[in-house]
DNA sequence: CAGATCGATGTCAGTCGCTGTCATCGATAC
DNA sequence: GTATCGATGACAGCGACTGACATCGATCTG
């Protein structure tokens, strides 16, 4: 019955996934999670900010390892191919720290709750906040500098959600830069022809 | 002290912008509201499915409206413009219908808050899904659907709130039709240069 | 080695978001 | 007029989260 047990964070970070998948995040009190983990519930949330936020923990280091990437490519290089160069890094690591399986198993829990779906979006949503500052640090002006990270962060997303949903293993970076040579067709595609844009398409419902 | 006094749910509506304008969201209960619409709290848990969900009464119309313009475009017109019409009509009818200055207060009153930051994050996710959703139905393949969905309404959202913090007031469809120009644009900039992307730009960190 | 110190944990009480249940009210139909 | 039905009120209760204070374990100091 030790207090001082080491690595208790880590402990209920296990103890969190195990009863989310078990039982599902909406019926495992926290005071649960703390019980697995030799601890009480007060603790758990010297540790976590809220009941959400315990499977986020890996978030932080992720934005910083985009960050320090994009921020450390080359003047010369092109904000889109730095931006690709940055998801690029992410999902390289990604995939190489915890795995699919571990992705997937995470993933499901995630889709299966609303709280946890809407969590994700503001970890996602930081993600491209901080790749924008990014890029406007490297003199990239609005809103081109937002509508970049923005587009940056839709490509890593989608490409993750086939990566973990796909029957079977892919490499995760080769289906963002998949999608990233889609994004840019889907520009060229829209591009301009004569004045026809001048009025918006469509109808006046 | 009526009961039955009528559009109770627009009277929570009201008094919930106001307190949430004058104390902040978290420092509002609901009880308070309810108090001040001349109501109880449980009333105001029929009427809305949380506290946040009150701020948000009109996505599901605009929701409607994005689907209803993007599915009735003519098949002949390109994915892009689809969603360049659909994102045309749903900043009209933002503009028109409660104006700019209805639009700064309520989302000062969001900016204020981690809880309905996060919220509008999961609205404007659902707005994309719906729109890949109708995409999809147009035959537009994934990933391709979900890119161009994700980015429609990353550039509704970034001129947005551009419109709603510009010094002055601005044409919110101009800004929208300037900001996916960018996006064509910015996508051209970054097109293959020879064998140039077969090696991700960058630096293993 | 005794005592001071400090960070991590436990304990307890309390607020607030949110829900289930049942009673009650007001309008409408008959 | 009364039967009916949807909207509201009243109340009890759970669980997330917080503040305040006590306690424990390790480390530092002399």
């Amino acid at each position: 019955m030790g207090r001082w047990q080491p690595n208790a964070r880590g402990r209920l970070e296990k103890a969190a996934m195990e009863l989310y998948a078990e039982r599902g995040f909406d019926q495992t009190p926290v005071a649960e999670i703390a019980e697995r983990a030799g601890l009480t519930e007060r603790t758990f949330f010297r540790h976590f900010a809220d009941k959400r936020e315990v499977l986020f923990a890996g978030s932080a280091q992720l934005q910083d390892l985009l960050v320090e990437i994009v921020a450390g490519t080359p003047a010369s290089v092109k904000p889109i191919d730095a931006v690709a160069a940055g998801i690029d890094a992410i999902g390289a690591a990604l995939q190489e720290s915890r795995g699919r399986a571990f992705a997937r198993q995470r993933q499901s829990i995630v889709a299966a709750s609303a709280e946890l779906r809407e969590r994700e979006l503001n970890k996602l949503s930081s993600l491209a906040g901080a790749l924008a500052d990014t890029l406007r640090e490297r003199d990239v002006d609005d809103p081109a500098a937002s509508l970049l990270a923005e587009i940056g962060i839709a490509v890593f997303r989608i490409s993750f959600e086939r990566w973990v949903s796909a029957p079977r293993d892919q490499d995760l970076r080769v289906l963002m830069r998949e999608s990233l040579d889609e994004v840019r067709s889907l520009a060229a595609d829209g591009a301009r022809v004569g004045a026809a844009r001048s009025e918006p398409v469509g109808h006046a419902a």
